[in-house]
DNA sequence: TCCCCATATTGAGAGTTGGA
DNA sequence: TCCAACTCTCAATATGGGGA
């Protein structure tokens, strides 16, 4: 472990995790100003420099650091490549416990790069010939599916605004899966419409946009259309006791029976009233 | 990579029940 | 009669499998 001058550290390019201001970034200040010590953080080497190092854990701990005025920090240096440093920190990440759905998109996206990147080796053979897709690999570790880790990676398609709103949960995952393949311009003009109706895309609403935006039929007219149609579970619906009716129909007339009954009464009736209104 | 479909899970709202 | 607790239903959502 050596100590290195606060000056010489960068943070990880594409670093996918928020370091926020809130409680616990707080007290982590007061932590480090108080005792002046903390855990060593984890450093690579920077290609092309003699003494500048890249973060690879402990980004909270440097922007305490940083914040608490310290010079130097201790690290530990892991002579590693960039492509084996994203995995590392994706790693120690990933097994937060609070992990918000856009960090968890880029960290997969980060890592399947990486693993792209390291993939492309001609001298295997046998079963390490077809090594197995990033996305696979990544799924084994994380105890899911590779279609979840791929629907997360699309997650990095949405614009900020969008992703913000997967984060807050006021769009679901697979809601905002389906919105990741709304071009840049369509996105912009869905949150608009999002802000203006105070309303969100449901599953369906956000497959018909995507069906829209691939045949080149996606306006914002549209958009705005889609977004204030109301949803079949705010219909108001109607229900009846079966004992208040039955006793009006036969029976043998099953509840399907006699709803189709009803209905077709109904549509008599308003026939009729039109043919009424027609002669007067 | 994308699409479609099936299945499981979740959550909201409506209805029912039972005790005060 | 009121109200809280529980149950049921259904739409929305998450996820996985298979095929193109």
């Amino acid at each position: 472990m050596t100590n290195i001058s606060i000056n010489k550290l960068h943070e990880f390019r594409d670093h996918p995790y928020q370091v926020l201001d809130n409680d616990e970034m707080n007290n982590l200040i007061t932590s480090v100003q108080q005792q002046g010590i903390m855990t060593p953080l984890i450093v690579r080497p920077l290609e092309n420099t003699t003494d500048e190092y890249e973060i690879i854990s402990g980004h909270r701990r440097f922007r305490a650091a940083q914040k608490a005025g310290l010079a130097e920090v201790p690290a530990f240096i892991r002579p590693v490549s960039r492509d084996e440093a994203a995995i590392m920190l994706v790693d120690s990440n990933l097994h937060r416990e609070h992990i918000l759905p856009s960090e968890k998109a880029y960290a997969y996206k980060l890592k399947a790069d990486a693993l792209n990147h390291q993939g492309k080796r001609t001298d295997l053979t046998s079963e390490q010939f077809a090594p197995k897709l990033s996305t696979e690999l990544i799924a084994e570790q994380e105890g899911t599916s590779k279609d979840t880790v791929k629907r997360y990676i699309r997650l990095t398609k949405l614009i900020p605004d969008i992703l913000k709103m997967v984060d807050e949960q006021r769009i679901a995952f697979s809601v905002g899966v389906e919105l990741s393949y709304l071009t840049e311009y369509e996105q912009k003009d869905l949150f608009e419409a999002i802000e203006l109706e105070d309303k969100t895309p449901s599953l369906s609403q956000a497959i018909q946009m995507k069906k829209l935006s691939q045949a080149g039929k996606l306006d914002s007219e549209t958009i705005s259309r889609i977004i204030s149609e109301e949803k079949p579970n705010q219909r108001e619906k109607i229900s009846f006791q079966l004992d208040e009716l039955s006793k009006y129909f036969p029976k043998k007339y099953t509840p399907q029976d006699i709803y189709k009954r009803l209905l077709k009464l109904a549509q008599d009736d308003y026939r009729r009233r039109q043919r009424n209104r027609g002669e007067r």
